[in-house]
DNA sequence: TTTGTTTTGGAATGAACGTTCCAATATTAT
DNA sequence: ATAATATTGGAACGTTCATTCCAAAACAAA
């Protein structure tokens, strides 16, 4: 009896997203999100309680793309190493690619609230400790065949990688030189080299 | 004859950058700001013109403290090497000294603000380029005493330690833990060991 | 003290904000 | 077709926003 949902929650998300992204979230206003969705503003009120509960959403969406993204969009069989170097330049290609510089938008999400957000900030460290995890069982695979150097524990070199990551997005964003983003993986990445 | 200034433009900018650090530049109210600096509305847009004008100030003069106190506070008579620890160094404490966990003032501003805001970008350029020159110097004499490795060209080595230095902010921000930041500046700065 | 000028407090303004609300609409099961 | 129910568009609400404005106050020079 009821009448159906008329849109894709999922796109949906995607759209109010990309404002969140580019403007920021106390830049983005309702009408906005009212513009770039297609819905009214009932139907965003009704689904997904407030602009708050919109932007986690919508978040967490980004989030889970971009973790999914890490292991379907690489090619198969890389080594440790190769598969690092991979995310790296996956990074600096992105950043290029972007006539907004909207950088990350986890990254962004981090500065803009999550001193003054608990539920931002969980999302922020959650990423983080993700990262963190991918990074550490490559390292320790890459440690145990030889291809990764042994002189730092696998832990410090996973924190040391997530750091330079991080690093190399912000520079990106702040000026998106590709030579420089090269220089910055390639020495960031020779902390790996066996001796 | 005229009435004199009633009060220090630069402590008010002090109390200005201060909120503006804390919630960023949208999440700040004119009132806020009137509370934090005691100045009335009348007297804070006579002086700065405005919101954005007053928020530039308060940037600039948060940059030239930056560059300012990197080398009055530093103790004299570093090596280059030392001076490049140091500064990690300093970071690491500051992050962790602060309960508000505001970060970097720069650096939000950056991923707030930059891509929407030419005059912010602007500053952003301008003070990655500072830390580069300053960086470019420092390993220049490093590697002419060779304390500092010569496997990598200073340029290259400069890009670097930029981003390592934002790297190391921002998980700073996102997740203060003393152990981790010591890991990533160990680790970072490794690439400078000589042979 | 008086004069000339600037600063200042605080009220006022209009626009923009997030959110609520409800009548109209659309859809499905009967 | 009809009934039942959820969705929808858009008007309306009260707040908060950045900014303007002006009379009163404060000060320096005469």
């Amino acid at each position: 009896m009821p009448k159906t949902k008329q849109f894709d929650e999922a796109l949906v998300l995607q759209k109010a997203r990309d404002v969140f992204w580019k403007k920021g979230y106390n830049a983005t206003s309702m009408d906005d999100l009212v513009q770039a969705t297609g819905l009214s503003r009932s139907s965003i009120y009704d689904t997904f309680t407030d602009k708050h509960g919109l932007y986690v959403q919508a978040l967490q969406q980004y989030q889970e793309f971009q973790r999914v993204g890490l292991t379907s969009d690489m090619p198969k069989g890389l080594s440790p190493r190769k598969k690092i170097e991979w995310l790296f330049n996956k990074s600096i290609s992105a950043s290029m690619a972007d006539p907004d510089r909207k950088g990350c938008f986890m990254l962004n999400s981090t500065t803009e609230l999550a001193n003054m957000d608990p539920r931002i900030s969980k999302e922020a460290v959650k990423n983080l400790e993700m990262m963190e995890l991918l990074f550490l069982s490559w390292i320790k695979e890459g440690q145990a065949s030889g291809e990764i150097s042994k002189k730092f524990t696998a832990k410090a070199i996973a924190h040391h990688l997530n750091s330079s990551f991080n690093g190399l997005k912000l520079v990106a964003q702040t000026k998106p030189d590709k030579d420089a983003l090269r220089d910055i993986a390639k020495i960031s990445l020779s902390v790996l080299d066996p001796d």
